[in-house]
DNA sequence: CACTAGTGCAA
DNA sequence: TATTGCACTAGTG
């Protein structure tokens, strides 16, 4: 298999990040995380209670039992029986996903009960009830499966359970988050890359505008809402903002007019007039989006900062739309690519010199673009600084990578 | 039991 | 018809 690794290029990137990171990652496994089963406890019994008031309610707005779980039910209920607006339709029939049901909020007042419902089922069927189960009898810690040959662009996965999705947005997420806690004596320690993949994106385009705005640290939306709506900063509102940011979130993603469209929910012509004004703002970004397509046209694949490989099989293809495809994949995986490979090579430099320093300090968990450490007390000051050292240095940028540490009793609060 | 569709959680 | 994942329920066979 070597001469097969070696004919694709991938030697190094073998040899010193995959190869070295499966140990580090057999020890996180075997680490795993602590839960504050009581926390959850408490959570579960009051959303269990609030289930129940919904569903009784749901069962007499629509003067009938149903399944609210089951969307064919809802549908029926919704749209049949209510006769309110429906909206995008699926394979089996009319969706009744977040979206159409926020259009149609102010219809009838079911609408709002469902939506309620669903928020909080998802988090008791998800997270509340299986994660408790899932804790280890060995040690009372809830161990995950770091997956290394999984995602293409060589992120890690996780499974079973999968920690790189516990919720973050909501007021109720916030308060699971905050049942992941450190041992007895030790904090929690929370280490994310600062707009990683628009640093990323600002140093292999080369673009002046990008880099100047990390180099002055300016708010990254706000700086792109100057430049493509045109406005000074001053002038600008929070939608403002909330534009850029998407717009940013679609340049990383490998934009199109009809994705961006659908983001925003605005016109398709409207889109396409705020990629021409991004494209022209940022004339290196355009650069690079051209340079990758070219490339990944010509050799088959695209490239990572350290030189890990996508094919992309999909942009020679003659029908337009996989085409495109295979060009979104391109641009993403330069920037999602590299991303994975800093942050891998962050840990390996981590894992290294927490042992050979002689810490009581251990990666518990990684999120893409996040590192959690339990860490003893006594050690936060000197960790913190070791981590915040070696994930800057993992990969010299221009911009240069940056890096925000919180420490705290729970994952919550260590985030904020 | 295996599979799909729809939905929604994270970065 | 914007990238990468995992996992839940309902429903089919």
């Amino acid at each position: 298999m070597l001469e097969r690794v070696r004919e694709r290029g991938a030697e190094e990137l073998y040899r010193t990040i995959e190869l070295p990171l499966t140990a580090v990652l057999a020890a996180m496994e075997d680490a795993g995380v602590k839960i504050d089963t009581y926390r959850m406890g408490e959570i579960t019994a009051r959303l269990a209670d609030r289930l129940e008031e919904l569903e009784a309610k749901a069962y007499e707005l629509a003067d009938e039992e149903f399944m609210l779980g089951s969307t064919q039910q809802v549908a029926r209920i919704l749209f049949e029986k209510l006769q309110l607006t429906p909206g995008r339709k699926g394979k089996t029939g009319y969706s009744t996903d977040t979206r159409v049901l926020r259009t149609i909020r102010h219809e009838h007042e079911i609408v709002e009960v469902i939506e309620e419902w669903r928020e909080y089922a998802k988090l008791l069927n998800t997270y509340l009830q299986p994660l408790p189960s899932l804790i280890s009898a060995e040690d009372g810690r809830l161990h995950t499966h770091f997956n290394q040959t999984v995602a293409s662009t060589g992120r890690l996965s996780t499974s079973n359970p999968n920690l790189q999705a516990i919720p973050i947005r909501t007021e109720l997420g916030k308060e699971i988050r905050s049942a992941f806690v450190p041992e007895t004596g030790y904090r929690l320690l929370s280490a994310d890359y600062s707009q990683i993949e628009l640093r990323i994106l600002a140093h292999v385009s080369g673009e002046p505008k990008l880099r100047e705005a990390f180099a002055r640290g300016d708010d990254i939306h706000t700086a792109t809402a100057v430049e493509v709506l045109g406005k000074d900063a001053a002038q600008l509102t929070s939608g403002d903002r909330s534009i850029a940011k998407m717009i940013n979130f679609g340049i990383v993603y490998g934009i199109s007019a009809f994705g961006l469209s659908e983001n925003l929910e605005i016109p398709r012509e409207e889109a396409q007039a705020y990629i021409d004004a991004y494209l022209a703002r940022f004339p290196l970004v355009q650069d690079f989006i051209q340079r990758t397509i070219e490339q990944a046209k010509r050799d088959g694949y695209a490239t990572s900062l350290l030189g890990r490989r996508r094919p992309t099989p999909e942009i020679r293809a003659s029908n337009r739309q996989t085409r495109s495809l295979g060009e979104r994949l391109a641009v993403n995986f330069v920037m999602q690519g590299s991303n994975a490979d800093i942050i891998k090579k962050a840990m390996i430099a981590i894992h290294r010199r927490l042992r050979d320093e002689g810490r009581g300090a251990r990666l518990v968990l990684q999120v893409h673009d996040e590192l959690l450490v339990e860490v003893p007390e006594a050690e936060v000051g000197p960790v913190k600084q070791l981590v915040r050292e070696e994930m800057c240095r993992a990969y010299p940028l221009d911009p240069p990578l940056a890096v925000e540490i919180g420490v705290g009793d729970d994952w919550s609060e260590a985030k904020a």
